[in-house]
DNA sequence: AATAGATATGCAATCGATTGCGCTTTATAA
DNA sequence: TTATAAAGCGCAATCGATTGCATATCTATT
């Protein structure tokens, strides 16, 4: 072995006046290599310091051992719970993951996947950037037939595993929870519809409006990109309609917060003049004053079962393709509590 | 090239009937090779869908162009924060991050360590778990020369390099604050002392009642692991003092909050009765109410820092070592304002 | 003692990309 | 025209681990 390389096989084998064959065999427990010798190449190479090399070993077996996870953010407690999840279960089972985020930008997914593809990740965990509208680089995997599976965030196009929250579920029972503490103008502030998630909530809250027979009011549903500053200026414009509505569904907690804020600083009471409902349940929504009604979204289950899911499809190449739609919780707060 | 298995330089090479290496310095744009040759090359690569394969190029040239970074928890603001910094910083120097968390095992740790020195990373990014005593594995790095950077909760005795924000003034400016404020019984909930980043928090304490004349009191600090449970424990047990505080400087967001939380049920009003000064910034401390005084930790910075550092050790073998001190920032917020 | 069968190990190719050295061919200079 | 250099490319080894096939040794059986 020279020096400052790290020690191979090859120098255990040498060591020993025997062949790399032998070590590599003895090292991973091959039942063709005696125990006396499985002990002798064991000991020997714990002397030497001896780590295998991960990635000749990769080379080798065409199988790299790592799952890639693509978010839009790390830094957002869903996402980086979905990961935090995805981790447990993969280092478990004896896999690296990778992860990147896109920062919601589609230029930049592309460059990540494609990275991911070339570094031969076993597969593809991802849920996919609110600007992106072309899917070749997720096809791409399909076509190469590397396990892929979308969370929350998903291509409708793309036929392949995906683990979502019931979106629709979830905008029917806030809404229906809304109705039921006597609100009667239920505002609506929506994401990007070409994203599944948002498009699902709002379909829950108009089927909600339409069983209890609400008209719906279109001026009342404000889309929007959910950002912080997005939620103020939506608000702002709902409540300045000549006839403004008493509850808003916000279509996530950041909306949520931000809407509040901005109506307690007109000094509009939160839930007794405008009821509020977000969605995720972050963290502080549960800390604030009041609390925010929310949704709640199993990040870390999410992604647990992604991971689950992509490592028996990984080893067991199996065809079949699932979508697991994980049941949506409300949690009722003080934010909409008028009864 | 097989069916179902990814095309390779040689596929592109028998294509037109010339030699891998030429194909390889074609797409490497090796001065060697003419331009029209290059073109050729790169128009069959494009054809046959080439995409070069990460696995082989980092064996041959043992380096993998990935940085290992491990957290307690990925799943915490500030954590996630710095992997969101180091991700941006790295991916645009052309690195992938491989991340897992220790959940604050040692046993996870060592074993996370080991695993990302088999996969050959070129440089470790590490904020060492709570319960972590030994260093052999880290250790490992040191010996091996590959680049080592210790982030927020680092150890002493190892000679790398390291971020940190300036906790010791962090307690320091925390408690002068307090002190400034007129409170006169200075409380404190301090974290593991094996952790320098808690013990200096404690020392800047310490230094800024000893400056302002005001006597130690050792009962008036209580240790444990910081967390939520914790944070109630302790402030139940400091309240319970024959003289009890009027303030109290918690090692962190987390047990601030619990504690304002088992404060108000029990009828005490903060800031008036008693403040409440967190540690870290954890994005709820402002919007919750009162909002939580704390001191800011630039976590994504830390992060972008942190990848910078280590890339620079990669790319040059320099072989000196720094500490990086980040300022810490006292953002003064409702729970602690009595004037 | 001879042979089948089991046991233990080695040979050499392979995974895909890279690169030092050397061989042609073409261009330039004398 | 001949030497000389430069340009363009190929050969083959290399990175470290794995594995099908072959070989060598040993045990048991008749």
């Amino acid at each position: 072995m020279n020096k400052n390389s790290e020690p191979t096989i090859h120098d255990i084998a040498r060591e020993l006046k025997i062949s790399a064959s032998t070590v590599s065999r003895a090292l991973n427990d091959n039942p063709r290599i005696s125990l006396k010798t499985k002990e002798k190449i064991k000991a020997i190479a714990d002397s030497l310091g001896y780590r295998p090399n991960t990635l000749a070993s990769n080379l080798r077996n065409k199988k790299s051992n790592t799952i890639g996870i693509v978010v839009p953010l790390i830094n957002r407690y869903f996402f980086s719970s979905v990961i935090s999840g995805a981790e447990d279960v993969a280092y478990k089972a004896g896999y690296t993951v990778v992860i990147s985020q896109s920062n919601d930008l589609a230029a930049k997914e592309i460059n990540i996947v494609q990275s991911m593809f070339s570094n031969r990740v076993d597969g593809l965990i991802i849920s996919i950037a609110m600007q992106a509208s072309t899917f070749e680089h997720l096809k791409l995997f399909r076509k190469k037939n590397i396990p892929l599976v979308f969370f929350d965030r998903a291509v409708p196009e793309i036929e392949t595993d995906k683990i979502v929250v019931d979106d629709f579920a979830g905008g029917f029972r806030v809404t229906q929870h809304l109705i039921d503490q006597g609100y009667k103008r239920i505002g609506h502030l929506a994401g990007p519809q070409n994203l599944m998630i948002y498009l699902n909530r709002k379909n829950g809250y108009m089927e909600a409006l339409r069983k209890n027979g609400i008209p719906f009011d279109e001026s009342l549903i404000n889309i929007n990109r959910l950002t912080s500053e997005d939620g103020v200026a939506a608000t702002q414009y709902l409540m300045s309609l000549p006839h403004p509505p008493d509850a808003i569904f916000c279509g996530n907690d950041t909306t949520a917060l931000s809407a509040m804020i901005y109506l307690r600083d007109k000094g509009i009471r939160i839930p007794e003049d405008v009821g509020i409902v977000g969605f995720s349940n972050e963290p502080y929504s549960k800390v604030v004053s009041p609390s925010i009604s929310t949704i709640a979204q199993p990040g870390f289950e999410m992604g647990q079962k992604a991971a689950e899911l992509i490592i028996r499809k990984i080893e067991n190449n199996e065809r079949t393709y699932q979508t697991i739609v994980l049941p949506t919780e409300l949690i009722v707060r003080e934010s909409s509590i008028r009864k």
